[in-house]
RNA sequence: GCACCAGUAGCUCAGUUGGAUAGAGCAUCGGCCUUCUAAGCCGAGGGUCAUAGGUUCGAGCCCUAUCUGGUGUGCCA
């Protein structure tokens, strides 16, 4: 159950709200109960007009009335005019309802001139999102991507909303992990004495972390080394320190760089690391402690929740301190959350992580309540989502067995988004190529991770994430394109001032469609799953082409003509703002 | 063992608060460019929504059980 947040109401209601008001009203005067539920929806089939309210069998269940006969007499005291030009009652008890083309046109004509297409909040909130969270002792691959895109378009729709947002790029860089590279690197510098070489081996961080991890687990003493450097390490030893720090630079660098090149808007800024929370673990066992939280068991400090089992079925604890002294990711994340609640003041904690965590926050979550680092308003989630498979249905891996590097394979978009684009403009020169085929990959990437709900395991396959057919990001920049080359035909500026006015059944449908924008954003700012806005896109771009293919624009005369310029106009102002919040770009051509 | 997520067309996926005859794309077949970009539009075929019960005026959606897959489950993150 995604957790309920007063936003308040909207300072320009949409259409799905207004006709809920007035219906539940009606409904609840007819049948003399209170707080009836119009339960307002898009209708499905054309024939069922455009709205339809299905709440009238409910409340006859209820009051023991004939559906059909409510219905007539709710009916009789509804007042639409002006909104829809037809209500009628069908099949059980739908309230069917077309809305007015005059009643659209006012709306579409409000939204033209004003200075935004989304309306923002009037209860703000200060929203916390932990996302990205690479490890910086590895390149970024294709198991960080979800969530960092995911994150991203979230932060971007909050702050549309108007809500204050902080990004937390959680990076791990204070765990076992550490001690091991750090134990391979004084390895190397024993050996070898040589600074440019050592610097050489860290240029590739990918290939360095797989010779230290070798080294971890076929030499127990090197693991004994890597784990007492951890320790040394959170207790603030100078060369541990100083060797990790160069660590960090190298792989912060690499980090930025993707996050520039696929429009992340996370910055070194937003980087708050697990040591950030090193002095405060200390105080977080102690508190665990003084709350009388707190066992000891085979040496380790444990929190036993009697919620959660383990094999055996004994109860299950969230380690916070290893036998050695060390501390845990659980310890950190504590740290964090109570760091987010007393010093960032979050209203909501939202936690774009792998789904393969959701225990381990079920734990974390449980544990701050009763540690009292969270405040009864704060809203902690932890937004999972599903695991990467391979074609074949198993967790993914490439032919040989590795993981595929982010910067190849967003490369690879790239490239193959360039054969497409050349195909597609021969004559077009190679600069121009090279640049619409950068945005098209990236967009058709970051596109296939924000357009499936993000529970589902997914399949990554080549073919299917970059191709660029369907409800795919190239559909949506192609419906772009074609808008924004109208209008570089018109030259004359008085063009500018549109009066939309609806006449034809796809000029309708595009009007509908345009106006649920910000419903379907607040939607998203609800239970945060882009998917919603992915697909409302994807229809508004349908419903546009079937305008396009029907209702010529510059051959239209007089006030069409304008009315149509206008809808065009909207349509790639929406397309554009949509994807923004997605963090896709738009291009003018393509 | 227990817990979480999932199972919808040949494939990849949508499916809102339970609402009317189940929705796309790919693939297959057939139409539409002398007319604003054919990366497009229109049409056809393709379904026991894993299975069995239950709740409901109404179930792909909620409940129970079962099957299948994935994931997690004491000193990694």
């Amino acid at each position: 159950m995604p957790p309920f947040f007063d936003y308040g109401l909207p300072r320009v209601m949409n259409i799905k709200q207004e006709l809920d008001t007035i219906i539940s009203n009606a409904i609840s005067v007819t049948a003399g109960v209170k707080d009836c539920q119009a339960l307002i929806n898009y209708a499905r089939e054309e024939k069922f007009g455009d709205y339809q309210a299905n709440g009238i069998m409910a409340v006859a269940k209820k009051t023991g009335k004939n559906p059909r006969q409510l219905g007539e007499e709710v009916l009789g005291n509804l007042d639409l005019s002006g909104l829809a030009d037809k209500v009628e009652l069908a099949g059980p008890g739908f309230i069917n309802i077309h809305i007015a083309p005059q009643f659209l046109s006012v709306k579409l004509n409000t939204l033209l001139h004003s200075d935004q297409l989304i309306q923002t909040t009037s209860k703000h909130l200060t929203v916390v999102v932990d996302y990205s969270s690479p490890n910086l002792a590895k390149e970024m691959h294709v198991g960080h991507m979800r969530g960092t895109i995911i994150g991203d378009a979230l932060v971007r729709i909050f702050e549309q909303l108007g809500h204050t947002v902080i990004r937390q790029n959680h990076f791990g860089d204070w765990g076992t992990q550490f001690g091991m590279l750090i134990t391979h690197m004084q390895e190397l510098q024993q050996a070898r004495n040589d600074e440019a070489a050592l610097a050489n081996e860290l240029s590739d961080l990918e290939v360095f972390y797989r010779q230290a991890k070798e080294r971890f687990d076929a030499d127990p003493e090197f693991a004994k080394a890597s784990r007492d450097n951890v320790v040394k390490l959170q207790a603030g030893d100078t060369e541990c320190k100083a060797l990790w720090q160069e660590f960090i630079n190298i792989s912060v660098t690499h980090c930025d760089q993707l996050y520039r090149r696929l429009g992340i808007t996370l910055t070194r800024d937003d980087v708050r690391p697990e040591s950030f929370y090193n002095d405060r673990l200390a105080t977080v066992i102690s508190e665990l402690e003084t709350r009388d939280l707190i066992t000891k068991s085979d040496g380790a400090s444990c929190v036993f929740l009697d919620e959660f089992t383990s094999k055996d079925g004994s109860p299950l604890p969230v380690i916070v301190q290893k036998s050695d002294g060390g501390y845990l990711y659980a310890t950190t994340d504590l740290a964090a959350i109570e760091y987010r609640n007393n010093a960032l003041h979050a209203d909501r904690i939202l936690y774009v992580v792998d789904a393969r965590q959701s225990l381990h926050f079920q734990q974390v979550f449980r544990v701050a309540e009763l540690a009292g680092y969270k405040k009864e308003s704060c809203s902690l989630e932890h937004l999972s989502y599903g695991t990467m498979m391979g074609s074949d249905g198993k967790p993914f891996k490439t032919r040989s067995g590795g993981t595929v590097k982010l910067l190849d394979l967003v490369n690879e978009g790239v490239a193959r988004a360039l054969d497409l684009v050349s195909e597609k403009n021969p004559d077009m020169d190679e600069s121009e190529r090279q640049a619409i085929a950068e945005v098209v990959g990236i967009a058709a990437i970051k596109y296939f991770e924000l357009s499936k709900n993000r529970n589902s395991d997914y399949v990554f396959d080549w073919d299917n994430m970059l191709s660029f057919e369907g409800n795919t990001a190239p559909y949506l920049l192609y419906a772009y394109a074609r808008i924004r080359s109208i209008f570089r035909k018109l030259d004359a500026p008085e063009e500018n001032k549109f009066i939309i006015n609806i006449t034809e059944k796809e000029e309708k449908a595009l009007a509908l469609k345009l106006l649920q924008l910000t419903e379907v954003v607040e939607q998203v700012s609800l239970d945060c799953f882009p998917n919603q806005l992915c697909l409302y896109l994807y229809e508004l771009a349908g419903v546009y082409m079937r305008f396009y293919e029907a209702c010529p624009v510059l051959k239209a005369d007089g006030n069409a003509r304008n009315s149509r310029l206008g809808l065009c106009h909207l349509t790639a102002a929406t397309i554009q703002q949509g994807l923004s919040l997605l963090g896709i770009s738009t291009l003018e051509k393509m």
